[in-house]
DNA sequence: TATTAGTTTTGATCATCATCAAAAAAATTA
DNA sequence: TAATTTTTTTGATGATGATCAAAACTAATA
């Protein structure tokens, strides 16, 4: 076993959970995919490039952010098991207008664009398997959507705890909060009431 | 040519832009795509039903909503050559958390969750069209999350109407209003403000 | 057209959350 | 460990937008 393909072999399960894949995508996937390990504080993609690449998250955190004003705004937080990728950038070749950060040591799998439309093109069953990622991915999004429309700070807050709470205590607040639209301040006091009241 | 395939003609055609569908393929889809025309003020989908098909509207105007607390909360605004559907219920068979009602006498053309998943079977090159539509409409729903982060209520309507101009007038306020996230006094002022300015 | 119902506007007040500021706590670095 | 930097907490104030209420306007129906 190589050292990327111990890297993907959840990704490789998750695939086969959806089709089995054969022997010969599967090698592909393992020659085209890179191993790459982050530091905690580098960046993955800044905004303004193009996203050339997608990565599957085997162990780590990251987070999306990008500005507005003069702001961070997180927009994703992603650990391990997670395809990541800036979507919009991605799927249509413009310069992203979001930045990815390690928030922790991370170790990753790459696969460039190129190499992704290679594959489709080799061996077309694999449009299946993206086919019903993105739309699991396209689900989600809607749940945060969904999340961001809750009015008061409590009720995003606890949408966090429910989605995020194995994460809690390594996501500095100041992310959180950016990720839930409401200042660092607003979630400190928010936290507190919610500890008094239970 | 059958009325079906004269309401699928634009669906035809970007499927043809994406790569060229055969012959079976297309009667495929024409002979399962139905016909269905509803009137302005009726429900496509209701909240805590199983969404079991997808649309695609040929002409008309819809929107999604989902009730949070006492509120209605508008989610999505389709109009002509969109397709439709509550993603989070239809890809996983769960009750939808929306609902979709017409805001126009509206011409659709409607896929049955079944028949898609047959023609995916009996041709699995669909999942090509689907992966890049979903990833298409993926990245149109990561913008509308980026515009929720947008704080304030006039640069959200910035953002309304960049996008939906063309249905300005026929999308009562309060429905753009909370689709914003704000309430319809605020968006009134809004425009106010944006008139005097001008 | 008259009546009714629904939508938008305008006004007044209020609440939540943002902002500014500084102290306390935690994490980094020397 | 001490020094420095960053993050979180706490406090005071203010602004944006929500709420409540009523009038003006528009659309739907008899």
């Amino acid at each position: 076993m190589t050292e990327t393909s111990t890297l993907l072999s959840p990704l490789f399960q998750m695939l086969n959970g959806l089709k089995p894949i054969n022997n010969e995508l599967r090698s592909a996937l393992e020659k085209n995919f890179k191993p790459e390990q982050i530091k905690k504080g580098s960046m993955l993609l800044h905004e303004g490039n193009v996203c050339k690449s997608l990565w599957f998250l085997s162990d780590g955190l990251l987070r999306s952010f990008h500005n507005i004003g003069d702001k961070e705004v997180t927009s994703r937080i992603m650990f391990n098991g997670h395809i990541v990728i800036s979507a919009g950038s991605f799927f249509t070749r413009a310069p992203a207008t979001e930045s990815i950060e390690a928030l922790a040591d991370s170790s990753l799998a790459t696969l460039s664009y190129d190499a992704l439309q290679h594959i489709y093109e080799k061996f077309p069953e694999f449009n299946f398997h993206c086919r019903i990622i993105t739309e699991q991915y396209f689900a989600m999004q809607e749940q945060r959507l969904y999340m961001l429309r809750k009015h008061d700070a409590l009720s995003k807050y606890k949408y966090f705890l429910e989605h995020y709470a194995d994460f809690l205590k390594d996501i500095p607040q100041k992310y959180i909060a950016s990720f839930l639209n409401i200042t660092p301040e607003t979630l400190s006091r928010t936290r507190s009431k919610l500890s008094k009241i239970k």
